[in-house]
DNA sequence: CGGTACTGACCGACTGGTTAGACTATCCTC
DNA sequence: GAGGATAGTCTAACCAGTCGGTCAGTACCG
């Protein structure tokens, strides 16, 4: 077969961690051999090493990839709103984007957790990404706090909480059988939570 | 070699669920072989089969074994306290009862919400689990909301929300690099969380 | 003797990684 | 501008280690 055409070599990359994302999410990263995600982007799988040398690599790269792309859909979302409770929602909103693609960055996440905890490279890697995220979240927190909205006396705090709740969510959500029919559920019970967390009634004990 | 003594059955099986918990708690699921785990046990491999019959069995049975101790453990945890903040701190305390074991319970959980989202056999364990967890939870918020201690509009939700807090806070702490150390505090952030969004009612008198 | 517990050797499938080499594009040289 | 060296891309075949699972057979107990 000829090649099809001179393509840059970058966009090949991308279109193995792209193909990599999808079965890994669907799968599990020990579930999907390299030849299967080669084959998935019509390529050989030693095109896979060649590139990336290890799997391991391509699975780094491949969560390096997803991190910065939802990361940047929900930065998107919260810069729209103005008000801090409209912040708020409109991130929750923004985070719970559609099902398919909550299902299959957070099954991917999942992952990442496991391998964080016991392989240091993996550790950096979401290090890097909650920190980034929860940078976010107590800058909303402050700005509500500076409003009067809110009552948290811990912006950085805070925003561990506020993404507990988020993650926590999201966790049960994944293991629901139904978890299509589901989504608007946890999503509108993500904002109530989040709302009845941030917003504290004056005089509420703090600590 | 001879036999050392004829233990009944059951005990080497729970001997092999012990090892495999263990195991598959530092290594996940996948990167623990069968024979490892046998060999932990002072067992052949061969014995694993005979009893549990494929993997996937055993690794059924270890996390509800896992589940079932637990699951207990945060029982007894809340019974003893009386009034409704009193309960849900006892309750976190514990749950948070100490690194080690909670690191080896949750990175053992992970892989069980992954599994369970992919295939049916795990999604009804965890699903028995969660619904087990959850009345508890459901319990003590309507507990807190009859004496007008927690103003909770429906104690399912807020169980939900209240299990969010804890296993969201319980994800991101696995990813720390030295989770030894911060394990108290995010025990402590688990219960300002909790309080936080329990304790939310305008004017209503705190028994 | 019959059933249960248990082992060790074996097998087949899988899979990450290696390698030799094919094809293409570019650039250098005469 | 033909020819050839060189580098980058890509593939197919192969290799070696691993691992779940099978099986034949042993030791022990009643």
């Amino acid at each position: 077969m000829p090649r099809p055409a001179p393509s840059a070599p970058p966009e090949r990359q991308v279109d193995l961690i792209r193909s990599a994302y999808r079965l890994f999410s669907e799968k599990g990263v020990h579930g999907v051999p390299l030849e299967e995600i080669a084959t998935h982007a019509g390529l050989s799988k030693g095109l896979v090493l060649y590139y990336f040398k290890t799997k391991e690599n391509l699975v780094l790269a491949t969560m390096r990839w997803a991190l910065d792309v939802t990361a940047d859909r929900v930065r998107k979302a919260m810069s729209v709103a103005a008000s801090p409770e409209g912040r708020v929602l409109a991130m929750i909103d923004g985070i719970w984007s559609g099902a398919e693609t909550n299902r299959r960055f957070y099954l991917l996440y999942l992952d990442l957790a496991g391998h964080a905890a016991r392989q240091h490279q993996f550790t950096e890697l979401s290090a890097t990404f909650r920190a980034l995220e929860n940078v976010l979240y107590a800058e909303v927190i402050r700005d509500g706090n500076a409003v009067g909205a809110f009552g948290i006396e811990d912006p950085e705090e805070g925003a561990v909480a506020l993404r507990a709740i988020i993650d926590g969510l999201f966790l049960q959500w994944l293991q629901e059988a139904d978890w299509e029919r589901l989504h608007p559920w946890y999503r509108e019970t993500c904002k109530r939570a989040a709302l009845a967390y941030l917003i504290r009634t004056p005089g509420a004990p703090a600590a």
